[in-house]
DNA sequence: GAGAATGAAAA
DNA sequence: TTTTCATTCTC
């Protein structure tokens, strides 16, 4: 990947010397560490290239957009005090300025009108999702992926039908189906969800709880009187028949 | 986003 | 036991 990375980026520096500039900005970092800093000899020496590829490197730590920041003083004699940090905008531009204490170094006042930005922020590159960013959807059971097979072939016979009504259909069919014909359809579930796991053997389900994001609503006691009118189905809900147990986002 | 079905899985 | 969420698509 870092290889690879510097390539990407076409310093002058070889992949290997980029490397090399970043091991000596490494050292800085911690779990907390939001800015780090650079000596200006070193920063006057990278070009746009390598300047990118190290962002990028710290930008997988902070897992935010970082940029260069430079605290522009020099003395009057001509000493260069120059400072430079990288890390995220915020900490450089958060109103009236902040104070910016990197590794237990000096206490740095940023001030936007002072700090002068040297570089645009430099964007989290679009890269692919890692196998761990991947939303993994659940693997469909054996009625899902019954429905799934059927409902085209039930909506073409009823052009006019909706989709609820294709459910409840299906629904009854299912119900009436042979062994044979459910077995085999549980089969094909367990089929998917095994080569689900062998590609994320780390997937696992992980239901949102009702407080969280957003509630579902219950399966209405009417809903399920009908099904079960037409088809009962061990019902694992208790019929309260409250009649108000559609929920609220 | 709800709803209509069923069922696996988590809490 | 209760809830979410897989599928589909209309409202």
């Amino acid at each position: 990947m870092s290889e690879e990375l510097a390539n990407h980026y076409r310093s002058i520096y070889s992949p290997s010397e980029l490397e090399e500039i970043w091991r000596t900005l490494e050292v800085q970092i911690h779990p907390f560490t939001q800015v780090i800093t650079l000596e200006d000899k070193v920063v006057r020496r990278l070009d746009e290239p390598a300047k990118r590829f190290l962002a990028h490197k710290f930008m997988s730590h902070v897992m935010q957009s970082v940029m260069f920041v430079c605290d522009g003083t020099s003395t009057p004699g001509g000493t260069n005090n120059k400072r430079w940090f990288l890390g995220p905008p915020k900490f450089f531009t958060a109103g009236g300025g902040m104070v910016i204490k990197v590794n237990g170094g000096d206490a740095f006042w940023a001030f936007p009108s002072e700090a002068r930005i040297q570089t645009a922020t430099v964007p989290m590159p679009i890269l692919p999702p890692t196998n761990s960013q991947v939303r993994v959807p659940r693997p469909p059971n054996a009625y899902i992926l019954y429905r799934k097979e059927r409902h085209t072939l039930v909506k073409s016979a009823n052009p006019d039908i909706t989709n609820n009504e294709i459910s409840q259909i299906l629904g009854r069919a299912w119900n009436m189906e042979s062994k044979e014909v459910r077995d085999h359809y549980k089969e094909m579930a367990e089929d998917v969800k095994r080569a689900l796991l062998e590609k994320h053997p780390d997937y696992q389900y992980r239901p949102r709880r009702p407080n969280e994001k957003r509630k579902r609503s219950r399966r209405s006691t009417r809903s399920r009187d009908d099904a079960n009118s037409h088809s009962p189905r061990n019902g694992n809900i208790a019929d309260t028949s409250t009649g108000d147990e559609m929920e609220a986002i």
